[in-house]
This record gives structure tokens, sequence and C-alpha cells, in this order.
RNA sequence: UCCGACAUAGCUCAGCUGGUAGAGCAUGUGACUGUUAAUCACAGGGUCCCUGGUUCGAGCCCAGGUGUCGGAGCCA
């Protein structure tokens, strides 16, 4: 395309722009640290500008299906007034009173609420976790959407995640696809890179590959029996009653080139809410969705305890102040039923879709451990 | 909290066995003008993260500290 300048107006003059053009050799001329200093100027990159369109595709995407498919927004407060689940992780505040607030961690105890109310509704918004990460999949404040049903069990969850989870995809590929493919790379072997990738995401329809905890472990113990680094394998070190850790997902999921679900986690290393497999006590009927190409848990979900007395029980177990849940456990006390929910990470999801190393290049201005600027 | 790596010009980095600081880009001046990662010439630009130590001499070696990044744990 060939321009015939008829007028300029100089609107506003820019010298010695912060950030450079790319050095003659292609690489980046800045460090991400730096780049992260100038946020504000960084997301008029054309790599940036795409990924934030993606992640607002990808949001509006969660919107109308979540709308499209009979769930009513009814969000979750942010502020709490006590910590569900340990003040380590929570970020307190001070309340009126002189007493805490603490910013919520999740959505989820609320959208019990709503959900026995209305059937069928779900939360979107920021949640906020104190821990001290340091990892390309942590941030200290990220966006999460966390629907949740009446008379649903775990099946029809993870139903629901599975095909959930095609639509974003596959609609973020519709949009996108194109522009991922020029912009994303910055070299021949990105660019390469991203054409497989993108014959990954083509692929993540249904169904997804349904592994239990039970056979997980025997293959994690499988691949670790395969590996030859001491290191490796003591990362690896797995038995049964084990929650998973990172290398566990990553050496698991690499096996894989779709999202999997593994379901059937001993209830001993899950939250006090899940509810347990009536055929198998230590067994809690929750799951997770580990994206493939090492990009972790996107997904973390379950049917959640119904019963009163075995719901206390728990509540007791974990040591937590029953006095904290008392409109909790009135959900179970006047009208219960069956019902269950999860709850999925936009960045983790953006990132996995885009193809990237850190999550930080997901949400317009990051906030971890040792960032709060810009 | 634990483990590891790194910290040199505005930016990205090099710097040998310890001998007194370099490149590219950016910036300034000039030349050129079909450019689009312009090109050419010249120039300016440094608390080598901080403190202390070893040494005739430390960007380099040692100790402590600070900061950044990655990983573990925890999780989306």
């Amino acid at each position: 395309m060939e321009l015939t300048v008829k007028k300029l107006t100089v609107v506003s003059e820019s010298h010695e722009y912060p950030i450079q053009k790319k050095g003659k050799g292609g690489g980046d001329e800045h460090d991400p640290g730096f780049l992260m200093d100038h946020r504000h100027l960084w997301m008029r990159d054309r790599r940036q500008w795409l990924i934030l369109r993606v992640r607002a595709t990808i949001i509006k995407a969660i919107r109308d299906y979540l709308d499209e498919h009979g769930f009513l927004l009814v969000d979750s407060p942010i502020f709490t007034g006590n910590a569900c689940e340990g003040t380590t992780t929570l970020f307190a505040t001070d309340w009126f009173d002189g007493s805490k607030a603490y910013l919520s961690q999740s959505g989820q105890l609320y959208q019990e609420a709503t959900a026995l109310a209305f059937g069928k509704t779900y939360c979107f918004g920021p949640t906020f976790r104190a821990e001290k990460s340091k990892t390309r999949r942590h941030l200290n404040e990220f966006w999460m959407v966390e629907p949740e049903a009446a008379f649903m069990d775990v099946h029809q969850d993870m139903d629901l995640a599975e095909d959930f989870l095609c639509y974003l995809v596959q609609t973020a590929l519709t949009k996108h696809q194109a522009e991922m493919l020029e912009i994303l790379p910055t070299n021949a072997e990105e660019k390469a890179w991203m054409e497989a990738h993108l014959k990954v995401l083509q692929g993540v329809q249904k169904p997804f590959p349904r592994i239990s905890y039970d056979e997980a472990v025997r293959q994690i113990e499988a691949i670790r029996a395969e590996q030859k680094d001491a290191e490796q394998q003591k990362l690896l070190d797995i038995h049964w009653g084990m929650d998973f850790g990172s290398p566990h997902e990553t050496e698991l999921t690499k096996r894989y080139d779709k999202p999997i679900m593994v379901y059937g986690f001993p209830a001993a290393v899950k939250a006090f809410y899940m509810k347990k497999d009536p055929n198998r006590p230590e067994v809690a009927l929750g799951f997770d969705v580990l994206a493939p190409e090492g990009y972790g848990e996107i997904v973390g979900g379950g049917q959640r305890e119904d019963n009163l007395e075995l719901l206390n029980k728990e509540i007791a177990r974990h040591e937590l102040n029953p006095e904290s849940f008392l409109w909790y456990l009135d959900l179970r006390k006047w009208g219960s039923c069956p019902h269950a929910g999860f709850g999925l990470g936009v960045e983790r999801t953006v990132a996995w879709v885009c193809g990237l190393h850190h999550v930080r290049e997901t949400i317009p201005f990051a906030r971890t451990l040792e960032r709060l600027w810009p």
C-alpha cells in the first residue's frame, strides 16, 4: 500500500521514546523487566497489542458461552470478612470498625449460594492470592470465572468444563489465528513452533482424555522410571495420597496434545468443601484440567459436599472456625441439593492459547510479588 | 520460606590468567534523500549494584548486604 499525503498535522511530539525498535539481529532490544517497567508504553507494541486483544476475545467468549447456556451473572463479593482457607494466602486490609477485611481468593462459596437460588450462575472478576509465588504461571491478582450449577454432578461438571474450554479456544482461533501466526513469533524457529501450536489448538475438541488420579499416579511412576537424571527422579517422586506438584503435571501433560482431565484426587489433599465419592470415601469428586505443552492447571473444580453432617466433620478436620461458615452451612440446612462448579483462570488460558512463556503478558498491568508498577 | 542464576553507557550485551572500559542500537552534529530495521562520517556519554576484605593493583577473587529473574512449595 502506498499513501499520497496531502496534509500532515503533528498532534504530539515524541522524543527519545524509551522502547527501541528490534535490534539488527531481530532479537529483543530490552529485557522483560525493563519492558514491564514501561508496560504503559509496551502495550502499544504489536505483539502485546494482539495478546491483550486475544484476552478480550476470550473474556467475551466466556461471557457469551455462559450467558447462552443459562448461567446468570451473579458476582461474588471481593471483600470478605473471614479467612476461609487460612489467612496466609489472603491480602488483609483495614475495615471500618478496626477489624480486617480480606480480598477474595475465590468467589466459589458465594456461588454456591447464588446457584442454589438461581440454578446456574457464574461470577467473573479479579481474584487475589498473597502467595509468594515467583513463577511464570503465577500472579497475585488474576481473573477467574467461576460457574456453579444446582443439580449438577461431577461428571456433568467435567462435560461443561470440556465444552466450555473447546468453545473458548476455537473462538480465539477463528478470530485471531492468522495474526497470531504473523505477529507472535519473532524468528523462524518460533514461527515453526507456532504453526505446530496452532495445530494443537485446532485439535482441542471433545472429548478430552479423562484420567483418574489412580491412573495418573501409575503414569507418573512410569515416567519417573524412564528418567535418568537423579534430580528429576526426586522431583517426580509420587505415591497414592500425594498431591501433584508442578513437575508431575508438566511431565504428565507432555504425553498428550489435548487438555487432560484428572479426577478423583485423594480427599485428604483437597479442600474441605469437596464432596467425597460415596463408594470410596478417601476420594474427592473433584477434577483439574491440565493444559498441554506444560501450561499447567487452567481449571479446577468439582462437586461440593451437600451433606451438613459430613461438611461439619470436614470443617473440624481442617481446624476451621465453624462460626465463619454459618451462612455457608445454612445452604445445606435449608433446601440443599447436589451441586458443582469450577474455576477457570483467564491468564493461564490466554498464555496457553497464545503460546507465551509467562502469564504477565496476558494481563494489562501485572501484579506480582515484586511489581506494583506501573 | 528454600534452591539457583544474574547485576558493566539511555537500551541489549562483551570484557581473556587480576593490569586502570568496549561494541551494536539509541542520542547530538554534518552528509545523503524512494524511504519502509535507512545509509555514511564524526562526537558526547560510565559511582562496572552497595559495603568491607585480599592484592603493588579488583569490573574480574573472597565475605556480607541489596535488587532482579527463574524454579520449588501453594495454587488458576
